[in-house]
DNA sequence: TACCTTTGCTAACATCGTTAGGTAAATCTT
DNA sequence: AAGATTTACCTAACGATGTTAGCAAAGGTA
């Protein structure tokens, strides 16, 4: 009989649900103002309801993070698929690095905890933070016909992401005077260029 | 009469206090957990005592924020005393502003609102943001006889911060893999040295 | 002594995350 | 179909949060 099929559907589309609202509120309101009353409200359902589906609000945040990475990593391998050439890749990778923080600011911010109590870090990397290994595939892919040692590839990996996950949270944060979407995006491609470069 | 001086002194030394008291929470139990009563009870006041010195809560975080930015400056005008060179200024200033995040993360987390609701970004930093100031003229310093335009000029400023902004964040949320604190400077170095040599 | 300003407190409000405990409906068992 | 049981869901609370209204006492002024 089908009944328990569908009750495990609902159940998953009940979860599904307080996802998707969560991330609704947050993308109308900004992450400080979620709150699980409001999700609640949202779904039509009582508070304790959504007990049922997620162990606390910081189960609820660590899912959507998840679901940045995810989204993220899709993205990454469409340019792997794309390009073959590992310099072209890796310029691939950081334009789409920086498109999908700027279009997804949630996203970026919950992901690496850019103001806002942070929910993953140190929690979800292993698995789901792909960007550093799809950069540092790129990335060996151009050094590997040098002598570079394996240090000095890894040292390059972390300053690649360092660079964009930097200027991202400085041009996000508003700590940069650069309010010239444009203007910034320059100063990614200069920086990225300057690494390649010296590689 | 010293009256009026004293209950003036008095009224200074309520509010420095309850900054030390909260600066010292925090050190001991992280920004997520300071609240207007804990600070109330260390400084064994009512919780209304506090609002009669702070607009409120952000007002608390603000100010520490800016304590932050003073600290650090002080540190970088160290550095141009001690260092008439530009190159050496500025490597001088990345190693500053690195052990400063690195001795003092609850400051760096407060005023670049890592993993924490900010407080500060948007508003302290016409005044107070000074890194960006103090590498500027060691940068300019080291490209005057170059052929570098204005933006260009820009663009390394920002590229510069980005990377140890970057690395800092990186580290400080475990987003990377690297634990070794000695590794992870040597990755700031490296991107130091390659900044310069493209300079 | 009568008045007023300052200083501090108690007690409350609204909101938050979270949970205990109950009710009614849906389902299973016989 | 009727009774038993599990499930789905809700109301109401707990404790903690930031914030504020309103009062009492203390101290200076007239």
């Amino acid at each position: 009989m089908g009944i328990l099929e569908r009750k495990i559907r609902q159940k998953e589309n009940m979860r599904t649900n307080i996802l998707a609202v969560a991330m609704q509120l947050v993308k109308e309101e900004g992450w400080q103002s979620l709150s699980i009353r409001k999700i609640a409200d949202a779904i039509e359902y009582s508070v304790p309801v959504i007990y049922d589906h997620f162990e606390n609000k910081e189960a609820i945040l660590f899912e959507l993070s998840m679901d940045g990475f995810r989204l993220l990593d899709r993205l990454l391998e469409k340019d792997k698929r794309k390009y073959a050439d590992p310099e072209e890749r890796l310029r691939a990778h950081a334009e789409t690095y920086w498109n999908f923080a700027f279009k997804n600011p949630e996203y970026y911010q919950l992901m690496y905890g850019l103001g806002m109590p942070c929910s993953s870090p140190g929690k979800a990397k292993p698995e789901f933070n792909s960007f550093r290994e799809h950069i540092a595939e790129a990335i060996e892919g151009i050094v590997k016909d040098n002598k570079s040692s394996e240090d000095e590839t890894c040292f390059k990996i972390y300053a690649f992401w360092s660079v964009l996950h930097g200027l991202i949270s400085i041009v996000m944060m508003r700590c940069s005077d650069i309010d010239d979407s444009q203007m910034n995006k320059k100063v990614m491609d200069d920086s990225v260029n300057a690494f390649i470069k010296n590689l």
